[in-house]
DNA sequence: GGGCGCATGTAATGAGTTACATGATTGA
DNA sequence: TCAATCATGTAACTCATTACATGCGCCC
């Protein structure tokens, strides 16, 4: 349901139609989230049906309606009880990455390494798209710079895992 | 499909049946990820099908049988592409908190401490968990080590994010 | 004899993705 | 005129979970 928060939290800032919540989640969240098309859609309809969110036709031409929606209050209350419910908890992500580190000892130290060093690699350049995405404001930007701290603490710790393979 | 590999894995080093699989995951790597019995038998119905790998009836008495399972040739060789694959490159873990830390600023200061001393809580007792843990033999601990690992660099950066607030 | 642990299985459901489909506008 | 962008929608599918169902053996 953490989806759904990020939509409400996003709606309560700014009225948006569902095409542009995806493409602000793409372009200014893409290194630490997705949300594909088909998800965005079912989510706001859900939520509409609910009350949750209220939603204003913008005709422009002849083209397709946008749907911009809004929070109801019934939504603005929701909000604040899954805010809550997130903030003061922290679920455990996982890590399939992992799965392969398991199992690391059945391969020669020599190959172990050479597959992990393309996987820094793929690392070092998530760390840059990272680093060069845009600023944005308030606590927005946490989440930009949790992902970036995210990554270079991998980064040190295959490193050292690399280490201990020579 | 990073399940299969893992399933692949443990019965790499021993033969094993269901159940067995589940709760030998489900105590020693407990931490770190899960996986539920329906799911288990399910993945290693559909490998049995696909014949990665073989399964033994071991009847003891008059109880269900043990269906034990054993890699088949093919098996091992999906086994060790599927451990190139996963080594070689990182998938990125999702931080379903992180979504809450966004808004973050949608609520007073002083709550949002107070609900982020909560989550700092949480994290303190999940790191316990991973510090009490058994240690495996080989590279299985790794994952628990990079579990603790993580743990403790999400605490460290929960603290700035707190200070920031004061 | 009653409850727990061993051992399996299936049906229904949920959450999300892929792939497909529609149709108008804008710019090269 | 042709492709890209805007804007929505839906059907089929995958993956995993929950909840339910079965039945033996063991120990108190």
């Amino acid at each position: 349901m953490d989806r759904k928060l990020l939509l409400l939290g996003l709606l309560r800032e700014h009225a948006m139609h569902g095409y542009g919540l995806v493409e602000f989640i793409d372009q200014a969240l893409a290194t630490c989230t997705d949300m594909k098309r088909a998800t965005a859609y079912y989510l706001l309809n859900q939520m509409a049906e609910d009350g949750w969110i209220v939603e204003t036709e913008m005709q422009e031409g002849n083209r397709p309606a946008r749907r911009v929606f809004n929070l109801s209050d019934k939504g603005e209350t929701i909000y604040q009880e899954m805010l809550r419910e997130n903030l003061s908890s922290y679920t455990q992500p996982y890590f399939p990455s992992d799965i392969g580190l398991a199992f690391l000892d059945s391969l020669p130290a020599p190959e172990a390494l050479r597959l992990l060093e393309q996987r820094v690699q793929g690392l070092e350049s998530m760390l840059q798209a990272v680093q060069a995405a845009p600023t944005h404001p308030g606590s927005l930007q946490l989440v930009i710079e949790h992902q970036r701290r995210h990554l270079r603490a991998e980064l040190a710790w295959l490193e050292e895992v690399m280490q201990n393979l020579v």
